[in-house]
DNA sequence: AATACGTGGAG
DNA sequence: TCTCCAAGTAT
């Protein structure tokens, strides 16, 4: 008889598992701060350790419990999101810790129908942040988990057809062991993120390589099954770069739908007309410099821009105040959520406009 | 069920 | 340069 998986994953946890990250240290009361580790589970959404790493000491900094996030303005919390890109996980987050000021006196619940209930916690984070932070036995079933589940029984399909992932929630749930369930959690995401890699996966040093069927079968390049892939259309825009004798620069807040949502960003316009007609609102046309063009890429398209900088641009009377409009100097810009391409530009024009005033 | 939703690193 | 996709969730 093999020894059961969570007995050889905790096994090799205890020699190789990561137990530094800092979302991992325990606070007073010798326990994780759930607070932390939901915010650290969230962060972790589609984005990898490494680049969450700098945010998370950034946010817990300067939103160090949850009664801080409840009270913080949105503009602070997608700030500290910028550059972490899916900006509705931090809106998301900013409503839950309100909702938990409101209606869970101030903390995170520890029950998974009310914290599944809360927005942006989805089945396998809310496993996450119960067996993490309070070593409950709850199944998680992130990437990590479907590679080593995948390729461990050899489940063919792409993982995200339900009929695949119901199979994966079942074995992912029958392995979970009642004992040191945040390790068992831990071990396997290890074991995903260093040893059972997506490419070349480092099988000899596999806790789990004796009865692999993927790597008795020769399979571990064709598991997971990869999703169809698709082209990316291509879509452009002009963004305009109004830029006052103070070097200030009019930004607009977008709006809750589509990308950037409640990010601030450079005024846009499809076509020259446009940009002339927003253009002369506040700078003349003539003064219209284009910049070097670049391409965004999103997950789902490709956007083209052209920016276009008008020097000399200024508020004028009779153009009425808009409230979602707002001229920023540097340091207005820093403590508001902007695209990350938007701030790249940004500092590309201050250094610019510093060295040659 | 299929799609929207960012960004950066790896190969 | 290009493709793939990483600690997913919401609609």
């Amino acid at each position: 008889m093999t020894e059961r998986v969570a007995d050889r994953l905790l096994r090799w946890f205890d020699q190789h598992g990561r137990r530094d990250l800092p979302w991992q240290q325990e606070g007073p009361h010798g326990r994780r701060d759930a607070y932390r580790v939901w915010l650290s589970e969230v962060m972790l959404q589609q984005t990898q350790v490494a680049t969450v790493i700098p945010y998370f000491h950034r946010f817990v900094e300067a939103l160090p419990t949850l009664g801080d996030l409840a009270c913080a303005d949105e503009d602070t919390v997608l700030a500290l999101w910028s550059g972490l890109g899916y900006y509705r996980r931090a809106r998301f987050l900013h409503q839950a810790a309100q909702r938990c000021a409101e209606i869970h006196d101030g903390e995170l619940p520890r029950n998974f129908g009310a914290l599944r209930a809360l927005p942006g916690i989805g089945r396998s984070t809310a496993g996450a942040i119960l067996a993490q932070a309070h070593g409950l036995r709850f199944p998680i079933l992130d990437g990590n988990v479907k590679r080593v589940l995948t390729r461990y029984h050899g489940i063919h399909g792409d993982p995200g057809q339900s009929a695949v992932e119901k199979e994966l929630w079942q074995f992912a749930e029958s392995h979970t062991p009642d004992q040191r369930v945040a390790d068992y959690t831990q071990a396997i995401m290890d074991l995903g993120a260093t040893v059972c890699v997506r490419s070349q996966p480092r099988c000899g040093d596999c806790p789990l390589q004796e009865d692999c069927v993927a790597h008795r079968e020769g399979l571990t390049a064709q598991l997971p099954t990869a999703k169809p892939g698709k082209r990316q259309p291509v879509r452009s825009t002009l963004m305009l770069i109004l830029r006052d004798e103070q070097g200030r620069v009019l930004l607009e807040r977008r709006g809750p739908q589509g990308v950037w949502s409640g990010l601030w960003s450079l005024p846009e316009a499809s076509d020259p007309d446009a940009a002339w007609r927003i253009a002369e609102q506040w700078a003349r046309v003539d003064d219209a410099r284009p910049l070097s063009q670049f391409t965004h890429v999103f997950s789902h398209y490709k956007l083209a821009v052209e920016p276009l900088l008008f020097d000399r641009a200024s508020a004028r009377p009779g153009v009425a105040d808009q409230p979602l409009q707002r001229w920023c100097d540097r340091d207005e810009c820093a403590a508001l959520g902007l695209p990350a391409p938007v701030r790249v530009l940004l500092q590309s024009l201050q250094a610019d406009h510093e060295e040659s005033p």
